[in-house]
DNA sequence: CTTGGAATGTCAACAAGGCTGACATAAAAT
DNA sequence: ATTTTATGTCAGCCTTGTTGACATTCCAAG
């Protein structure tokens, strides 16, 4: 409506409505894609997304806090708790105590959790890299450009620090 | 560990797991960006992801029948019929039995259920838009071939099917 | 040293929204 | 007349988000 026949207007792009629609619903339809093949993988061993994004994240940071893996997560320590609980008690993730503040909890994963990181980050990887193959190296660039410029500001922060592996 | 150190191998793209991993972060990332607007209004209702849906495809194919919606969706009819049950108790939607097969129910949006979609739509639209501007046009293709090369076969079926408003 | 606050994490209870299974009804198809 | 299809509903389960209450630990101010 706003942007109707106007070729070379103030911006580069040519966006109608339409467009940033089936760039939506793109968007939802890949992000289903994305997660078929570890949603699958987890339903088996009786485990949900959640399980799965505290493994990896805890895989990228062994050792990192409960604390630190909530304000990745964008999740309440309530919620991340219930999760780690099971993945401990399943003895996929240990949980020290930390030397210096007793009141953290610092984790990692165990063979057993090392194991299913693995096979959830191959089928995900696996897909990731058809998509990359399929659509090509200029593809792969500008896809990693939107996707950043989708991200909330403190989304973009904590993607940024997992890149460099600040601390 | 595959693909260290091959500069020119036998493909195009120089895929380290590292690489891809990044492109999952950001995935994962972007996805919490694209649905922060939508989730914030919808939770001021009382409403959920499921409502969004529901409203956002009940509005690109007005008409559709629940059936339809289903395979858009990829829920099971229970679900999908308790978010259809309060939109239309709460006014938003319309569910006019069907005149050649009475079966069905063809589903419209009311004046009032067009207005939260606008509302979602615009807030959705306007993220993208800026995504889309930051990036720039080349970016924004390479974004579109990634994402549709991520899509389950059946996924890329039903969003090719709202492309071209195929019935 | 004690006390009070801040940080960290745990337990309990609730809600949303997925799921399956069973069943009812109406209408279409055979 | 029988079967199949489209839809709705009830009951119950699971995951995963929420808030509230509470325990532990650390640290700093008195």
């Amino acid at each position: 409506m706003a942007d109707s026949g106007r070729p070379g207007g103030e911006s580069l792009l040519f966006l109608t409505d339409e467009q940033l629609r089936r760039g939506i619903e793109a968007m939802f339809f890949a992000y289903q894609g994305f997660t078929a093949d570890p949603d699958r993988i987890l339903a088996e061993r009786g485990y949900g997304r959640a399980h799965h994004r505290a493994v990896h994240f805890i895989n990228r940071r062994p050792g990192t806090t409960v604390n630190a893996l909530l304000a990745i997560l964008g999740v309440t320590k309530q919620s991340l708790n219930r999760v780690l609980r099971t993945l401990i008690e399943d003895g996929l993730v240990e949980a020290r105590v930390g030397t210096r503040d007793k009141r953290e909890r610092h984790l990692y994963l165990t063979e057993a959790g090392a194991e299913l990181e693995a096979e959830l980050s191959t089928a995900q990887r696996d897909r990731m890299r058809s998509a990359y193959r399929a659509a090509g190296p200029e593809a792969v660039a500008g896809f990693r450009q939107v996707l950043e410029a989708m991200m909330d500001p403190e989304a973009m922060r904590r993607y940024a620090a997992l890149k460099d592996g600040g601390s």
